[in-house]
RNA sequence: GGUGAGGUGGGUGAGUGGCUGAAACCAGCAGUUUGCUAAACUGCCGUACGGGUAACUGUACCGCGGGUUCGAAUCCCGCCCUCACCGCCA
C-alpha cells in the first residue's frame, strides 16, 4: 500500500506512475478522491477528539465531586453526557466509514515507479536488459522437450502426479528427485556463501501476514486457502520469510537484513492453459530458493544491484543461455517499484522461461508489514523490502534437462555434480 | 481434542473502577564523577493519527472485538494466542 502522506507530498510523481502503468486518466482520478478523503478524514477526527476530550474532563469533574460528597452536582454534570455521547457515536462512525473508504481506495493504488521503468503495455515492451544471444547449447538434430526427456528417462511422472493430486502436481523420482534436491542445495549453499541467512519458515500462513505482504486482497484467487483454519499457501516464500519483519521497527545498524529460504510454493494458475502449462512450465506445486532484503531506503537500489549479480552468478555456473528483462509499467507487478526478470532459454521448446524476478518494493511492502527503522535523529521511517528469486526450481530443471541433453543421455551441470553424486541421467 | 494457568512498555514485572500511558527493576541513550576498568549519580527512554512556525498540545492503544459505567488495564461476553498436563501422533 502505498503511504498516503507520499500520495499526498509527491502527487506528480504518483500520476506519472500510473500512466506509465497504462491508466487512463479516469482511473487516475482516485489520487484526488484520496487527497478528499484524507482532508475529510482530519476533519472529522478533530472533531471527534474534542469531544471525546470533553467527556474525559467532565468524567474526571464528576469523580472529584463523588469523592467530596456533593452528589447533586456530579449528578447535574451527568446529564450532559448521553448528548455528548450521542455526537461521539455519530462522529465515530463517520470517522470510521471515511477511514474504510479511504483504506479501499489506497489498496487499489499500485506502487509508484522508479524512474527507469520503460512505458509500455505488457510483456512484448519489456525491455531487454542484458541479452546473451550467441551460446545457445547445441543439442543435436531431434532435441526432445523436457517432458519427453522425463518419460524416456524416467525422471518426472506427469501422469501419477495428475492422479495422486491432479495436474500441475509432478512426481520426481530417481535421478529427477535427486537433481531437484541438488539444485536447491546448491542454490542455498551459494546464497549462504554471499552472506544470507538461511531461514526455513512455515509454508502455510494467516491472512494478516497474507495481506502484509500484498498477496490479499490483490491475488486471493491465485492461492490456495485451508478453509478450516484461515491459512493459505504460500505461493512464493516471499510471504512468510518478509512477514518474519512484520511489525518491527529495526535501528539503523541492524541494516543490512538477507535472507534466504527454500520452500515449496503453491499456485492456483487459474486461467492458464495451452502450450505454457506443458510440462514442467507452469506448475501448481515447485520448490523455489528466494532470498528476501531489507534495506534503508538510500541503498535499496545498490542491493537490487547486488542481488542481479548474485542471480546471475547462479545461471551463469550452470551453464544456461539467460537474459534480463527490464519489466515495462504494464508488466510490473502491482507492489514493484522496479523489476528485473530473468529468462533461461529452454532450447528444445525454443521457448524463454522465466526463472527469477527481482524486485524492490521500495516502502509500499513495508507501510503494510509496519516495517520501519529509527534513524539517528529518532523519526521511525519506512523501510525498504526487496526480494528475489535465486532461482525457482521446476523451470531450471526443464532447461537443464533440455539444454544439457545428448546422445547417450543428459549432462549434469558441472557445478551440480557434488551435490547429485552422478554425472549423466541415462 | 480435553483440562488448568496466563497474555501489561525492548525485557522482568506491579497494578481489581477515577490521582495509571501505566510503579519498580534491567537493558539502551545522553551527561557528571573517574588515571584506565569497574562502580556511583542525574536526565532521557512506546506507537499511531491530529493541531501548532515552534515551545507545546489533543485523541487512541495494557492480545483482538464487543458490552456495562459519568469514568475500564482493572468488571462482563465472544474470539485469538502462549504455557503446563492429559489424549492422539511423525
Amino acid at each position: 500500500m502505498i503511504p498516503v502522506n507520499k500520495l499526498r507530498t509527491q502527487t506528480e510523481m504518483v500520476r506519472k506512475s500510473l500512466e506509465k502503468r497504462g491508466w487512463n486518466q479516469d482511473r487516475i482520478a482516485v489520487i484526488d478522491e484520496i487527497n478528499a478523503l484524507d482532508d475529510q478524514r482530519k476533519n472529522f477526527q478533530l472533531q471527534l477528539d474534542s469531544s471525546l476530550n470533553e467527556t474525559r474532563q467532565l468524567s474526571a469533574k464528576i469523580g472529584e465531586l463523588m469523592k467530596k460528597g456533593s452528589v447533586e452536582e456530579a449528578d447535574q454534570l451527568k446529564e450532559r453526557i448521553p448528548q455528548l455521547k450521542e455526537s461521539i457515536k455519530e462522529l465515530e462512525e463517520a470517522f470510521r466509514n471515511c477511514k474504510t473508504e479511504l483504506g479501499d481506495k489506497l489498496l487499489t493504488v499500485p506502487n509508484a515507479l522508479h524512474d527507469s521503468v520503460p512505458f509500455g503495455k505488457g510483456a512484448e515492451d519489456n525491455e531487454v536488459y542484458k541479452d546473451w544471444q550467441n551460446d545457445f547449447p547445441d543439442i543435436g538434430e531431434k532435441p526432445l522437450p523436457h517432458w519427453e526427456l522425463a518419460k524416456k528417462y524416467n525422471i518426472i511422472d506427469f501422469e501419477r502426479g495428475a492422479f495422486i493430486t491432479g495436474s500441475g502436481f509432478p512426481l520426481f523420482q530417481g535421478k529427477g528427485a535427486r537433481l531437484n534436491r541438488a539444485l536447491i542445495n546448491f542454490f542455498l549453499d551459494e546464497a549462504i556463501d554471499n552472506g544470507y541467512l538461511e531461514i526455513r519458515p512455515p509454508f502455510l500462513v494467516n491472512e494478516d501476514s497474507a495481506r502484509a505482504t500484498g498477496q490479499l486482497p490483490d491475488k486471493e484467487g491465485q492461492m490456495y486457502f485451508i478453509q478450516e483454519d484461515n491459512f493459505y499457501l504460500i505461493p512464493t516464500g516471499e510471504v512468510p520469510i518478509t512477514n518474519i519483519y512484520r511489525d518491527v521497527i529495526l535501528k539503523e545498524s541492524d541494516f543490512p537484513i538477507r535472507m534466504v529460504g527454500m520452500t515449496p510454493c503453491f499456485r492456483r494458475e487459474a486461467g492458464s492453459y495451452g502450450s505454457d502449462v506443458k510440462g514442467l512450465n507452469r506448475v501448481h506445486q515447485f520448490d523455489k530458493v528466494e532470498i528476501v532484503h531489507i534495506e534503508h531506503p538510500d541503498k535499496s537500489y545498490e542491493t537490487l544491484q547486488k542481488m542481479l549479480d548474485h542471480v546471475e552468478k547462479l545461471l551463469i555456473k550452470l551453464e544456461l543461455p539467460y537474459r534480463i528483462l527490464r519489466l515495462c509499467g504494464g508488466d510490473l507487478g502491482f507492489t514493484s517499484a522496479l523489476t528485473f526478470d530473468f529468462e533461461v532459454y529452454a532450447t528444445a521448446q525454443k521457448k524463454w522461461l522465466e526463472v527469477s524476478s527481482v524486485s524492490n518494493f521500495e516502502d509500499f511492502q513495508a507501510n503494510r508489514l509496519m516495517l520501519r527503522y529509527k534513524d539517528e535523529t529518532g523519526k521511525t521511517n519506512l523501510a525498504h523490502t526487496l526480494n528475489g528469486s535465486a532461482l525457482a526450481l521446476a523451470r531450471i530443471v526443464a532447461a537443464v534437462l533440455e539444454n544439457n541433453q545428448c546422445e547417450s543421455g543428459i549432462k549434469v551441470p558441472k557445478v551440480l555434480r557434488k551435490y547429485t553424486g552422478f554425472d549423466m541421467i541415462d
